[in-house]
Formats: C-alpha cells, structure tokens, sequence
RNA sequence: GCCAGUGUAGCUCAGUUGGCCAGAGCAGCUGAUUUGUAAUCAGCUGGUCGGGGGUUCGAAUCCCUCCACUGGCUCCA
C-alpha cells in the first residue's frame, strides 16, 4: 500500500500502481470528469500514469496553470497530427504550450501553410478530438527511438534525442500520431472542444537566423465554445487599445511613408502629452540632483570606436556619412557625449556623484520587421541619463534610480511589470559583452544586492545585459501581448576607462568612475505608446492635450462660452470650444469620443446664473458650478496628477 | 533581414469567374437649422485602386518587381 497526501492534508490509502484518475474517481466521479493531468510530488503526470509509492497528489482543473499548458501540449499534438494526415511527410521539431495557447513548429520541406490552410486543419483537429482518442506515455529505450525516427527519416527528432538520456525518454501516441514527448498529456482529445488556430509564421530552427525557416502555427484551445467567444471578444478589446489605433484617432502622432519607417510626427495633442512628461521628468531630476545638458545628434566615428559601441551595434546604427574624409554617425545612444562632458573638466570627488541628464534624440537603424508603432522606432527621445560616481556611492545611487522609477510607476499608476536583472552570457564574453569576467560578476552581485536590500522583486536573465554591464530592465506588454523594456537602469564598469575619464581621489589620485546609465521614463515613443495602452486612450486630467470642452448649446450662448474660455486660459487649463452649429447632443458624442476628460454646456441657463454644467468623459453629468469652484477643482486634479 | 499575409477616398469597408465613366457609410466643404447631456437635414467635393513593369482587345482583379504595413522569427544600447 502507499500512502497519499492531498493539499488538504488529509491522507489516503491505495495500492500500489494506482492511477491519479482512478485516486480521483475513488473521491468523485465529478472530480474525475473534471481534471486534466495531477501534480505528484511537484510535478505534472499523467492521470494514467501509475503512482509507485507514497506521494503528495494535487489534481489540476484547467484553471491551474498546470492543467492549462497540459491541455495546450495535448492540443499541440492533436494539431501535429492533422497535419501530418494532410501533409504526409512533414516533420515535426518542438510544439510546446506558451502564455496563451500552443505552437508546434515543422519542416513542410517545399510545401507551405497559408492562413487560409488554417481553418482546414482547425476542421481535421474538431474531427480527430471528436474521435476521443487516448493519449497514451511508452517509456522507450534511445535505441529504439533512434531506430524509429532514423526510418522515419526525421533529422529533428533525432537531433533532439542527442540531447536525452536513456532511460528517460517517452513517446506519446494519440490516434494515429506518436511524437518524441516527456509529457504529460490530458488523457484523451476529446477534451478539447474549441480550437483557434491564430497564425501561422516562421522560426529559425533552434531560433538561430542562421538555420533553416521553421513554419511555425500558434494555436489555442478551451474546453468549451463560450471560453473561446470570450477569449475572442477579449482579443478584440485589446484590439481597441492598441496605440497604433488609438494614436490615430486621437490626433497623438502619424507616421508616413514619404518620410520613412518608424520616424513617428508627434501631431500637437501628441506633443502636448511629450511636453507635460518633460516637465515631470525634469522637475524629478532638479529635485534629485541631477544637471541638465544638450548634445548634438551626430559623432565622430573616433567617438564610436572610443565608447565601444561600433564593433558591438554598428548594424544597429544608421550607416556613416562622409565629410572632409571624416566618418559621421547619427548617434545610437548619448553616453558618449555626455562622457566628452564629464571629460571636459578636471573632476573632483567632491563633485560626485555627478548626474548628467538629457531628454536625447537618438536615432537606431532597427531591422524593418522590427518596427512596431511607437513601440520599436528609429528615431527615438530617451529620457536618459548618466551618473558618474565611485563605488561606494554606487548602491545608494542605483537605489535612487530605482526610487525614481517607482515614483513615476505610483503616478501612472503601472503595476503590471516585471523588474529583470539583465545578465552576461558567459559564452559570449568578447563577442556581445566586454571580456572582463571578474566585472561581471562582481558588478552583477552588486545589482543584485541593492535589489534584495530595497526588497524589490526580480527575476533574472542571462544574456540580457547591455554590452558594458548587467542591467535592471522594467518589462511591460502591449495590447497585443508584445514584451517590451520601458525603462533601464543600468551599470557600466567600461566605458569609463575606455573614455579615460578620472577623477582626483582624497589620495590625490586619479581614480575611474563607475557609470550608471537610467531611463526611467524610457523614451517617449515607447512610453507614450505604453501608456495610450495603459489608459485606453483616457488620459488622467494633466496629460489629456484637451482637458476641457466647452460646449455651448446654441450660437446664442457663444459670448458666455468664449468668456468662460479665457477663464479657464487664465488658468492654464487646455480648452477649447465646440463652435459648431450641431445640437448639444453630437457635441457630447464628439467630445466623448475624443476621451476629452471634462465637457462644459453653457446654455441660456448658465450663462443667466453665471455656473457651467459640468459633464465628466466616461462618467455623466456632474451638476452644476461655478466658474472658479470648477477651476479650482481642475487645478487640484492637475497638481495631484490624479 | 527571414517566413506568411495585407495594401481600393482622411477613416472603416463593398467591388461576383478580368468587361460599361470604381461604390457605400463616416469625416471634409457649402447651405439650411439655433438646438439641453453620446450622431439634425440637404447638396457637393474627394480615388493615377501602394509605385513601376508585364500578360490581354480589355486589369483594382492574373504574373514579376519594388515600397509600406500586419502577425511571427532573429534582433533589441
């Protein structure tokens, strides 16, 4: 007999070799029915797979994380397997479960799978789920396996098998599909009762650019129709925030082809919002220390070879132009211009920390599929900055950054994020990092340590790091789900010396300083284009380019309207007047669509009673005010960035 | 850059298997209307069908090529 634990702590006897499913149907024949796989000591099995001895049981249901990507790994293969029966021959390389969904990725040899082939294999997968076949786990020697797929003829499988131990490898088999798996799989298709396939692309093998092109088809699947309506329906609301759309209609920013590819305009409303975040980077950086300096957008090639940025991200860079026999390059960053400004003067420890900062134009010749809206630009202003220190000041200063982050995170009110400690890949010392390895490691330790004082929380990345040293990247996602870094904060230990900056130690020596290179507020093109996506559009009240709207019911109040507005002007308060002949009505649906915050309408009632009637964007009538008690309260809203 | 797709008016989209001057709604303009909390009415303007080349008696529709965009991959200071 062996003994079971469940999450309740309560225990129970079975027999040895006993299933999971059969544990469950002993509990509830309604538990059974609703559980895909089962966690058996911290790991997930099959539900037909027999238990050995005593164990900690945990069932899934699909809504574990667990449950989810069994049945996503199962759909995976049900789809492998009506592809195969329509395109005999295909081999497959891995399908794994992701975030939302599955994909399976395969060698179609010249074939290939346009998105109009998708709904047929959607139609063959409805069929084989409906068959219900098993899925059934064979442990199998590496001879065998080798055996198999070598008559198979599939170069993937047995390149994967390379990597496995004997003794550990399984294969699955459901109908008349059997995949090279470590599983586990739900126990039978006919689970999987909606399916979406979603798009189908291609992947380099192995993700190396150097390797063949992979198709790749992502895929989802729910245990019933109303899941994925609901699913869909959700994807089309994100449709709806997505900044790309949203810029347009709001007037924030175009971009045109006659001027280039991700070189945005910022149209005035977009500029307004790029003036008010200048003010509130600006006035946090006085506050904090920090000195303001300018550069120009353009470098030597001398200055590019000095900072070490050429040999790593020359293919990131616009290509050079010649002048007077001098290479010029569009600058790709700014830290080589303000180190020039750290140069210039004879530096002493008493200035430091010294905190240079600049909202810079840079300009990144980034691969044409990489463009994305505002998200992935050439031409980008980064709120950057440098501060130059020594080591001991080095935590406090990190510190500060982060700080500074998670001031500006608490106004925008972002929670969704993910700070990464951005790592060196050791096996690319000398290609894409600075070979020094003691620096990385002991730079990377000091980053990680100022996090884990500060009590925030982390994850760390290998071969993430920026080419000069590790870094803290805030991660965010877009409407669509896309993974971006909105902001950096990163250290430096090379560029110092490759500048030869220096400053006079207490020891009257010269002494390099470490760099810390922050943009906490990233770049307005991508921050702007976050936060679109962050608000849907409704900006809070000191960011909206229009904060007011003042709306006069008929021509016959125009005068009163027009007095109110430069009242509101007095204020610095942004409004305008809807000076149209419509009726009051379009005018609220106009200005509701524009996600104007505040709407005034002045009508023979108002302008008798000297008041506005005040309506709130999204909200309704809020009554009426008097002029100034309205202004004060706008200005109140303003001041708390509420 | 690579794979797969898309490109018709400022925007959202129709345009049957290639065949009469390429359509609609919204926006814009002009006029009427003077309006009370999410669309007043009428008239009008607007497109070298992404650019170029080709096939054809005839191309928005078929082929080639370039450009841009979309979804991925690679990349991301």
């Amino acid at each position: 007999m062996m003994n079971i634990t469940f999450p309740d702590g309560v225990q129970r006897e079975y027999q040895e070799g006993t299933t999971s499913m059969e544990i469950a149907k002993s509990i509830s024949e309604g538990l059974a029915r609703n559980i895909l796989a089962a966690e058996v000591n911290g790991e997930v099995w099959d539900l037909s797979r027999p238990l050995t001895g005593d164990a900690k049981v945990k069932f899934l249901k699909w809504d574990d994380d667990g449950g989810k990507s069994t049945f996503w790994h199962s759909s995976a293969h049900l789809m492998a397997e009506a592809v195969e029966s329509m395109f005999p021959g295909v081999k497959f390389w891995v399908g794994p479960p992701i975030d939302k969904g599955f994909y399976y990725d395969m060698d179609l040899g010249d074939r290939s799978i346009s998105e109009s082939d998708l709904e047929k294999i959607e139609q063959k997968m409805r069929e084989l789920a409906k068959q219900n076949n098993v899925y059934t786990r064979k442990e199998i020697a590496k001879k065998d396996a080798i055996d198999y797929f070598t008559k198979k003829g599939d170069e993937y499988k047995l390149d994967l098998l390379e990597n496995l131990e004997d003794g550990n490898i399984t294969f699955y088999t459901q109908g008349n599909f059997t995949d090279l798996c470590r599983g586990p799989h739900i126990p039978s298709t006919g689970a999987i009762k909606a399916i979406k396939l979603t798009s189908v692309a291609g992947a380099y093998w192995k993700g190396d650019e150097k390797n063949k092109m992979l198709t790749r088809i992502y895929g989802v699947t729910f245990p019933t129709q109303k899941e994925l309506d609901e699913y869909l329906v959700m994807l089309e609301e994100a449709k709806k925030r997505d900044h790309r759309k949203l810029g347009k209609e709001l007037g924030i920013f175009t971009i045109d082809e006659e001027v280039g590819p991700g070189l945005p305009l910022w149209m005035p409303n977009g500029t307004i919002i790029i003036e008010e975040l200048e003010k509130l980077a600006k006035e946090s950086e006085l506050e904090a220390g920090y000195k303001r300096v300018v550069t120009p957008h353009i470098g030597k090639e001398q200055l590019y070879l000095t900072s070490g940025h050429l040999p790593y991200y020359k293919d990131s860079m616009y290509p050079a132009m010649e002048l007077d026999g001098t290479r010029y390059y569009l600058k790709a960053m700014n830290c080589p211009h303000h180190h020039k400004i750290f140069a210039a003067e004879q530096r002493s420890y008493k200035e430091l920390p010294l905190r240079l900062a600049e909202y810079g134009t840079c300009y990144r010749y980034e691969q044409s599929g990489e463009l994305f809206g505002l998200m992935r630009v050439r031409c980008l202003h980064m709120n950057d900055a440098h501060i130059y220190c020594t080591r001991d000041q080095f935590a406090q200063e990190f510190k500060a950054v982060n700080d500074l982050y998670l001031k500006y995170f608490k106004i925008f009110g972002i929670e969704k994020y993910v700070m990464r400690l951005s790592l060196h890949d050791p096996a690319k010392l000398g290609e894409k990092y600075i070979n020094e390895p003691e620096l990385w490691l002991e730079t990377e330790a000091m980053v990680r340590q100022v996090m884990i004082d500060a009590e925030i929380p982390f994850v760390e990345v290998k071969g993430e790091g920026a080419f000069y040293g590790p870094k803290i990247d805030v991660q965010i996602w877009s409407a669509i789900g896309r993974e971006f870094t909105l902001a950096t904060n990163q250290v430096d230990f090379a560029q110092g010396r490759r500048f030869n900056l220096t400053f006079t130690n207490q020891n009257n020596e010269p002494e390099t300083p470490l760099i810390i290179h922050r943009a906490p507020l990233g770049t307005h093109e991508r921050f702007i284009g976050f936060l679109l996506e962050h608000y849907a559009g409704n900006f809070p009240l000191w960011l909206a380019p229009v904060q007011v709207k003042i709306l006069p019911v008929s021509d016959k109040t125009l005068e009163y309207a027009q007095n109110v507005l430069k009242n509101l002007k007095k204020s610095d308060i942004r409004a305008e007047i809807d000076e149209r002949s419509e009726k009051i009505g379009r005018k609220i649906r106009d200005a509701e669509m524009m996600k104007i915050p505040y709407m005034i309408i002045v009508g023979e009632k108002e302008a008798a009673e000297d008041t506005l009637s005040v309506r709130r964007h999204g909200v309704g009538d809020k009554g009426s005010f008097k002029t100034n008690e309205f202004i004060d309260s706008l200005l109140t809203e303003i001041r708390e960035k509420a």
